[in-house]
RNA sequence: GCGCCCGUAGCUCAGCUGGAUAGAGCAACGGACUUCUAAUCCGUAGGUCAGUGGUUCGAAUCUACUCGGGCGCACCA
């Protein structure tokens, strides 16, 4: 990482001015014209040393280009920051290291436990479980990449009421009889007809979407088998012992409000059945017995208001921390008009077939490139489009084009005499956006906000598509090929990193 | 009524722990194909970052309130 990298050196560089255990923080600049990092640590120590920024910045300055000028980074003073320029040795042997040596990722001890799409098997996935599997497949990707020790688990709720409705209202329909009160309509309610188990059917037709959208669990976790093993009431005797339930009204609640939830929840309700609350402490508890010390979990939108009780039950029941990420609901458009779907007349538009339509690329790539927590609209017909208006066709085609090149050119082309390495305005701003890969990879991972990869991967194939309508690869020759060509096979290997942690296919040709 | 998310260009959205002159794609307009694949590139235009205060050397970012949109407020799952 070119980040942590810099704020080593230049920390060490000023460590007879800087107070102890200070780190200087680096970023990099909006303006690419004061130059390619920054760091604002003026700001931070003017207080400390009693000085204006810019004249703590002048002082800096010549202290950096005292002891980093050899090494090839060179510091301005602008308005009290302090700007770094790197020569271009510098940045091709840090690229070099990145790309021939690999990247170490500070170390975590934690065991992460990742939860995500969580539907009921009564009815097909829609678009939005489709969000929340590709931010938690892509999250997983990156945490993996990072060295992080994660498991996942899609958490099948194939117990309780709904799937006796859902049973219920298969039976009704079988017999040519009205549906149950609040059950479940359809055409595919009918289509179950024949089928032994309506709800392994749903479960198999989950699995076989999910599959085909390469978001991958190593568990399915059945809240049945929580029923079945006595887990719930195991856990309800272990918060009796503890003190955190009490009998009220006939019923059996958690004391919630002790851990920062609003109110009392009810574990078990006056006629003797668990609460899905309960049900869901029991299975958060056998993550925390299996060993995860951190819990992350996926839900949509309409779930936001249940966040506290779980995380009040976590906090209760152990050390491990919980996080909630909420995925906000996405608003289907066709032609610029918004398609309304309703559950309970079964109209709707199944996640297989916007996959069926636009394919799992495109979905995965729409599903990732927006912030979690902002609502999507996504438009249909927009994404069936296999043109220009669809930016996952932009990366896939860098990548094409490189692998293209790559092929053409003969042989490795040569080793590179670094002597006398000059860096274009292409390929230099091409080289300083590939630097910074692994910071991006390991900031999204870290933040847990996935879709900056996918901001990220555009940004790269655009610099790519410049640097290759600028700078010649097969038609140029000797020294200025070589770099080319190296600068090609190292933007090759980060697109396909990128497309491999959106779970997006690298095509070689298109 | 209470809580969570959102409000940035005509549209869809980025904007990383608060930083310098606010960014991209699409749409609009003008250019570039006897080429390494034009699924591309280059340029022009487009803004009161919903609003008003506060904190700060510095706010799209933090904070309070107002307005607007979405979603929740069960002994449902």
């Amino acid at each position: 990482m070119i980040k942590p990298y810099l704020s080593e050196l230049v920390s060490d560089a000023l460590s007879a001015t800087l107070p102890e255990e200070f780190k200087v923080s680096i970023e990099v600049p909006k303006q690419a014209g004061h130059g390619d990092f920054a760091t604002n640590c003026s700001f931070q120590l003017a207080k400390h040393l009693r000085k204006a920024p810019p004249q703590i910045a002048e002082g800096l300055v010549e202290e950096i280009n005292e002891k980093l000028s050899a090494k090839g980074i060179t510091a301005s003073s602008l308005g009290g920051f302090i700007n770094l320029k790197l020569s271009s040795e510098f940045i091709w042997s840090r690229l070099a290291s990145q790309f021939d040596d690999g990247v170490t990722f500070p170390e975590h001890s934690e065991k992460v436990l990742m939860e995500y799409v969580c539907a009921n098997p009564t009815g097909p996935l829609h678009i939005g479980h489709g969000r929340w599997a590709v931010i938690g497949d892509v999250l997983r990707r990156l945490l993996l990449k990072v060295g992080r020790d994660v498991s996942t688990e899609n958490y099948i709720n194939d117990a309780g009421n709904q799937i006796k409705l859902f049973r219920a209202s298969v039976e009704a329909s079988k017999k040519g009889e009205a549906i149950p009160e609040g059950g479940y309509h359809g055409a595919y309610i009918n289509e179950l007809a024949d089928v032994e188990d309506p709800v392994q059917a749903m479960i198999d037709s989950h699995k076989k979407v999910l599959g085909r959208m390469d978001v991958q669990f190593d568990d399915w976790f059945s809240e049945l088998s929580l029923h079945k093993s006595g887990a719930v009431d195991a856990m309800l005797d272990l918060l009796g012992e503890k003190g955190l339930s009490y009998e009220s009204e006939g019923a059996l609640w958690f004391r919630s409000t002790d851990y920062g939830d609003d109110k009392d929840r009810v574990l078990k309700k006056a006629d003797g059945a668990y609460t899905y609350f309960a049900v869901d402490i029991a299975y958060h508890s056998s993550k925390i017995n299996r060993g995860y010390t951190r819990l992350v979990d996926i839900w949509g939108a309409d779930h936001h208001g249940y966040i506290n009780r779980v995380k009040a039950a976590v906090k209760a029941l152990s050390d491990s921390s919980l996080d909630v990420i909420i995925g906000q609901l996405v608003t289907l458009f066709r032609d610029g008009e918004q398609v309304r779907m309703s559950k309970r007349t079964g109209e709707i538009i199944t996640l297989e077939e916007v996959l069926d339509e636009i394919g799992a690329d495109a979905l995965r790539f729409f599903m990732i490139q927006k912030s979690a927590d902002t609502h999507l609209e996504f438009d249909l017909q927009l994404a069936t489009q296999q043109n220009s208006e669809n930016p996952v066709y932009y990366v896939q085609y860098a990548h094409a084009r490189m692998c293209r090149i790559l092929e053409k050119a003969e042989g490795p082309g040569g080793t590179l005499s670094v002597d006398d390495l000059s860096l274009e305005d292409y390929e230099r701003s091409l080289s300083l956006s590939l630097l910074q890969l692994y910071d991006e990879i390991y900031e999204s991972a870290n933040q847990m906000q996935s879709h900056r990869i996918a901001t990220y991967s555009v940004s790269l194939a655009k610099l790519f598509h410049g640097f290759y309508h600028h700078c010649p690869i097969l038609k140029s020759e000797g020294d200025v090929q070589a770099k080319r060509l190296q600068l090609l096979r190292w933007t090759q290997l980060g697109i396909k990193d990128c497309l491999g942690l959106l779970g997006i296919t690298a095509p070689e040709s298109m």
